[in-house]
DNA sequence: GTAATAGTGTCTTTCAGACAGTATAGG
DNA sequence: CCTATACTGTCTGAAAGACACTATTAC
């Protein structure tokens, strides 16, 4: 790999070897690294976010995003996310093969942690809807918290996990209050420009389905009418099974036809959200 | 596993303590962070990243893209690569307040550094013409070096840094060849649905101008006509200086009218790529 | 029956892209 | 003169959003 012209091919690579024997890496301040994974998924047609109880400090009790050290020189970024996700939570690795998961952006601030400098490589995952968690070793407690949409959802004084967490209750340890707010903003972009809204779903769904992933991450209504239409216009997008579905709604109707994800990676044309105003200025 | 969850609050906070007194951070496998800027400029209308040239060993003499070791405890992963933009290259901090600069992504294969498992943070800037850097401590030389646009520029056998650099020539050090190709396609895709193209111009530019610097990034011609009225009818994106510029360019033509940055943040709606047919599926 | 939903047709507005046309500069 | 450019006007087609309408199911 070291292809070089600039010293002689031998020269350089003696020397690089030599210097690499004599390579101390105790000689650098130490700084750690972790990943924390976002995982999202829709229960009962509401946002979740996957969050642990912490069994040990610092923030011992809080709910924090799974995650943890990464194993040094034996693992990847990815390898690393895939791998607290599945440990913390019991979600065995068929189940992840399902799940769609992708770096979101790294946090170093210098304290952040109080235990040393911890860079932090945050994940988001979009899951389809998954069993109820087991907490893993870090964890006291594994659960899918419901987000609040636009409006919070759980009130403050339940026993249950939902309060005293971070997205309707108290904070959450560290800055991964920080992270959730950026990976749900990257969750609604990505809901526009990549078919991922399907990654919430089952192998086979509805356009109605379909429709409510984006509602509830988007928090708004979407029409039904244009939505369908769009949605069979963009290429790649979904695909027929030809299938219908055995039951309509609770509130009757027609029986919908099913679907399953097509091909694209990209939607193109896109599905822009409708105008947030001027937002962002 | 250290269980619990309902110590008292005064328990907790006292565990806590004892337990982070008693805390070694050198327990742990040591991981060390970098962080390495993509940084891209135009000169004569080119695009051109910022590379220098490795003065010690791993991939001595080769080149790479500008980073270093994050100082541990002392900064935020931004400052760490506001700093070593700034000391690689000789760029002054006043002339740096004209640079965007985002991240971009983490890279963490535990072989993509020999001598241990390095995590790089990469980032992307977008400066405006800026002097020929200094090469700083780590690095025997640092020059701007052409990109290829759609086709490679410059010879693979001449004595300059624009031959045997990884763009142009020979492979960049590490896996940086990589964390540049998905540089680029983030400033592609920036330039989208942002108002960057303007970073890379000085405070006053013409529509003419800016074009150039869309076409040579996204690497194809644009219609004059209509990106001067689309431009113009993004609210926000470039506002009149009043001013027309004092020469017309070297083939003639009538002096075009001066603008500058105006205060959008994103574009709305956006300056799309013209269709690059069904690219990812 | 009523109510809510699945799916389709149609209209208006917006926008991208193609093209033409005018005025202004350099050679 | 000729040529290239800055900028504007106009047309066409694609696409989004609003609305209306039919057919089908649960209750």
């Amino acid at each position: 790999m070291p292809t070089q012209d600039q010293p002689s091919q031998a020269d350089q690579s003696q020397s690089e070897q030599d210097w690499l024997a004599a390579y101390d890496p105790r000689a650098f301040t130490p700084v750690a690294v972790t990943v924390d994974v976002v995982a999202l998924t829709l229960r009962q047609d509401r946002l979740h976010v996957l969050l642990v109880r912490r069994a040990g400090p610092p923030f011992q009790g809080c709910w924090a995003l799974p995650g943890g050290f990464v194993r040094a020189g034996k693992e990847d970024l990815d390898q690393a996310a895939a791998r607290e996700l599945a440990e913390e939570t019991g979600v065995d690795t068929a189940a992840l093969r399902r799940v769609h998961l992708e770096q979101l952006g790294s946090y170093g601030a210098p304290a952040r942690d109080p235990r040393m400098h911890v860079i932090s490589v945050a994940y988001l995952a979009f899951a389809p809807d998954l069993p109820d968690p087991q907490a893993g070793t870090d964890a006291a407690a594994a659960a899918w918290v419901p987000l609040g949409g636009t409006a919070p959802a759980a009130g403050p004084h339940r026993g249950g996990p939902s309060s005293r967490s971070g997205p309707a209750g108290h904070p959450l340890a560290f800055d991964h209050a920080v992270i959730l707010a950026e990976a749900l903003d990257r969750a609604r972009s990505k809901l526009e420009y990549t078919p991922l809204a399907t990654a919430f779903l089952g192998p086979e769904f509805t356009i109605s389905e379909l429709r409510s992933v984006y509602e509830e991450i988007w928090g708004e209504k979407l029409h039904a009418g244009n939505f369908h239409r769009k949605v069979l216009s963009v290429p790649g997008f979904v695909e027929s099974t030809g299938a219908t579905a055995t039951k309509a709604g609770s509130k009757g109707g027609p029986r919908a036809r099913l679907y399953r994800t097509g091909d694209a990676r990209l939607l193109h044309p896109a599905l822009l959200r409708p105008d947030r105003e001027e937002s962002v200025r």
